[in-house]
Formats: C-alpha cells, sequence, structure tokens
DNA sequence: GTCACGCTGTCGGCCAGCTGACAGCGGCGG
DNA sequence: CCGCCGCTGTCAGCTGGCCGACAGCGTGAC
C-alpha cells in the first residue's frame, strides 16, 4: 500500500490548446478557510480544481464519524464523480487555509471532451488515480495498525506540503492532533501516544502544532514493517529497535 | 453506507452501434473456477466483461490477508482502471465459478472511443461507479461492526446471485463461511458465530454450504442500525430485538 | 488580570474480535 | 471400509485501541 500516486492534476495531462480552453472556461470562487465547497450526499454537476491553498475531502459516517481521507494541494483536482455519472456527492470538500477554486460545470466539460478528445483520457485517468488513492488509503484503514497508518499519513504530508527546514522536513500546514486523527482514522488519544513515540525515536520533532519530520526513511519503515506502541511493548524494546536498524 | 450501485456493464450504457463494435472486436476467453485471470500489481492493458459465470476480484495485503470485494456476475465489467492509467492491476481477478469472458484490449478501447463517443462517457460511468462501489465497501470495513458487514455483504450477494426459493431468496452459488470472511474483512469463526445469530433471528436458513436469505428486511436492519452478537449480550437480548422489531 | 476555550498529555477500564486449538461431520479416493 | 481433507461449530485467552475523564498550558477577548 505504499505506491502513492502522486498527482491529481488534470491540466497537466493536456495539450497546451486543451488546457487553455480549459482554464478558460472556469469560474474562480474563493473559500474561507472551514467553508464547505459541498457537503456529502449533495447532488453536484461541478469538478472542481485547486488554484490557490488546500482543500479537506473528508467522508462522514452516518454515526457522525468524519474521516479526513485527502488534503487537496494546489494543482489537485476533485468532484469529478457526481459530474461524471449523476450521482450524490461520494464526499465532503470544504477549504482547509483559504483557497482560490477553478470550477467547471458537468455542461463545460461535456462540451470541451467533444472539442479537445484529450481530455478524455485526462478525465479517464483522473477518476482512475482518484479510485487508486481512496482503495489504497481504506485499505490501510482496514489492515494497518494505528502506528503504521499514522506514519503513512505524516508521509503524505510531508509529500505535499513539507518545506525544508534545518534537519528535516516541516509541514507548511498546521494541524492539530484531532486532525491527524481524523486523517489516520483513530483517536486523538491514540495519536498523541503515536507522535510521543515517534519523537522518543527522533523521527519527529514538534513544537505546538508545528511538525517537523526529521527522518523519513524512519518513518516510512513504520509505515511499511510495523511498530508496536511503547505502551504495549513487553519490557525494553526490540522490535521497534530492528524497525529503526 | 446503503446505497449500493447496482450495474456495472458497460455495454448497456452504450447505443446499439457502439455495443456491436464492441463485441465484434471482443476476444472471448473461458476460464476454469480459481483459475486466474490476472494477478495484483501485475503489468495489464485489457477489460473484461462477464459474458457467463462469475469472477472474484480481490485485494491482497503484503502480510497475505485478503479482502474480497466483489464477486462479479454476468454483465459486470472489471480490469478498467490499468487499461485507462496504465498502472500495475489493483486487484487480483480470478474465475469463481466457469467464466466466459469477453476480453478488450487497450488499443481496441482507444480505437473505439474515437469512433463512439458514448464509450467515454460510459467508461468515466464505470470508473466511477466502481469508485464508490470501492469506498462504500471499504468504509463498511473500517466503521460498521462485523455482523453489519456480513448482513451487508449477504444482502449484495442475494441481489446479485438470489433465486427465489420457498420461503426466501437462495443464493446460487454455494459459499463457504471461509469466502465470507474474506468477503466481509473478518475472520471464519466470526462469520460463524454470525450466521448462528441471524439463523437464530429466522433472518437466513443455512444447509451446508447452501444459504438461504429468509428476512431481507430484517437483514437490512442489521446492516443499517447494527447488532450485537449473542456471544457478547449481556443477558436477556434487548438491542436485537428491537433491531428486529 | 482573569476567564474561556481549545489544545496537548496521561491514565484506567473495558470490550470486540482475533488467535489457536480441537471436536465432529460428510464426501471422496483408493 | 478406512483414511484424508475441508468444512462447520465451539471455546478460552489475549490485546489493541476506544472511551471517558481530568490536569496543565497557551492564547485571545474583555
Amino acid at each position: 500500500m505504499t505506491a502513492r500516486v502522486s498527482s491529481f492534476d488534470l491540466l497537466a495531462w493536456l495539450p497546451d490548446d486543451a488546457r487553455e480552453a480549459l482554464l478558460g472556461a472556469a469560474t474562480v470562487r474563493r473559500y474561507a478557510p472551514r467553508q464547505v465547497i459541498y457537503a456529502q450526499s449533495d447532488p453536484g454537476d461541478e469538478m472542481f480544481r485547486v488554484a490557490h491553498g488546500s482543500v479537506r475531502l473528508s467522508v462522514m459516517q452516518p454515526d457522525g464519524r468524519e474521516l479526513l481521507y485527502k488534503l487537496c494541494q494546489e494543482g489537485d483536482c476533485f468532484g469529478t464523480s457526481s459530474v461524471v455519472d449523476g450521482e450524490p456527492r461520494p464526499q465532503t470538500a470544504e477549504a482547509h487555509e483559504n483557497a482560490t477554486l477553478q470550477v467547471f460545470g458537468k455542461a463545460t466539460l461535456d462540451a470541451l471532451r467533444w472539442r479537445h478528445f484529450a481530455l478524455n483520457d485526462a478525465m479517464l485517468r483522473l477518476l482512475s488515480r482518484h479510485m487508486r488513492l481512496v482503495s489504497d488509503y481504506y485499505a490501510g484503514l482496514a489492515f494497518d495498525a494505528v502506528p503504521q497508518r499514522l506514519a503513512q499519513r505524516l508521509i503524505d504530508l510531508v509529500e505535499a506540503f513539507g518545506e525544508p527546514a534545518g534537519s528535516g522536513v516541516a509541514l507548511a500546514t498546521p494541524l492539530s492532533q484531532s486532525e491527524l486523527a481524523l486523517m489516520a482514522g483513530t483517536t486523538r488519544q491514540s495519536v498523541n501516544a503515536c507522535l510521543q513515540d515517534f519523537r522518543g525515536f527522533g523521527l519527529i520533532a514538534t513544537s505546538g502544532a508545528r511538525l517537523t519530520v526529521t527522518n523519513v526513511a524512519g518513518l516510512r519503515a513504520v509505515a511499511d514493517k510495523g511498530w508496536r506502541l511503547r505502551r504495549f511493548l513487553p519490557a525494553r524494546n526490540s522490535t521497534n529497535a530492528e524497525v529503526m536498524r
């Protein structure tokens, strides 16, 4: 499940003329942090692209629990499924930081797909990628333990929002432990325990909501091979030490 | 999570001329039960449609655990993502019963998408549906308890493979409890306990591997509202009784 | 200053479901 | 007929992680 598919930028896969046609047809909208772009199970026939800022994609369970499965960065497109199949929105999208979005209506997209055939390929590819993302993500939820999932989320985050800083990679976006919990599909308390642990092994450093990853390779090892919370370890830690090597 | 999307039949969404063009371009292959059509992480550029029989789609975890997330019935198409994005197969496909498949190569599909524009729409829709299926499925894994998941899987199964029989709907496909466990993402033992329980409440009847659902509405109530295994109930069962009403 | 609020850090209790183990049972091959 | 194999049925024991609770801390409003 480590095969992360990076880019969700429809425009990047288009030849120049098609890209320009799309950009010309786009409406631009701005959103404030936490402002809802669309809500799960709403009808909808617009696709979005993040021009600036970041957007949270989350699914809400009937019982009220929430899963934050993707933080979109600049270039990422979302909201494609409902445009394509006319079914309700499968997820909620809201602005994370201040966000500027390009909006494409279904009618526009359909028309442009006729004029620029490459748009068909690009949209197929986009859906396919999104599916891989979702299934990798959920498979992790079902099969990996909390520390692994959390490590994986941190890796995803530094890949998308990391910026070099001193002894490691700092996250450009501040994230509370509760938000991390939503991403990893666990509770704040468990996230806290894990982060303590990661810090203890020198994988990350924190100062407030500011998080820096100091050992990406180590984190990746945790995400791949597993890890046990110190809380649950018998005595002098063995397994974790050898994971780190 | 109850919004099941039923059909995955690309051909059903096409106008006659496009459908016939596709059928004309298809190769036909036959597979014996348990024969592998393609394996997860293989490269691949063919899409398949079940002409006859049934096909298991499963994902294998690095640790060897397996999840059987869809049993394809006649008409269902699969293997689309790799055709579209050229990435490795995200799942393993193998014949469940004897199966006859129509095979469509990437080159064929690309060419036909030019000549029959509707094929673009149909493929987009297919991917979108598949994504919804996968995410609903996994979300259930992450959020629902074992009895709910199992009930949901049984409902899916009767919808796809049910045939009226006496006092209920019988499954045309015999399924072992281990296979049900793979579908529900749990263990054989838990499946066993659940089935006992369901039987005790008159939701299902079994004779060997032959399974009959006698109360679909009741099962749906379990899938939606929850349920506790009798094993874990305090004393005289309260919650379950009221779920049944 | 101080109050409120949201965050981090910590702990004990609890429980669903996984693990491993074993018994019984039916069908099939030799 | 016997032995094997894969299936169902059952149980005791264990454990990862959820839940509720509470303390401390920093920041911003008034």
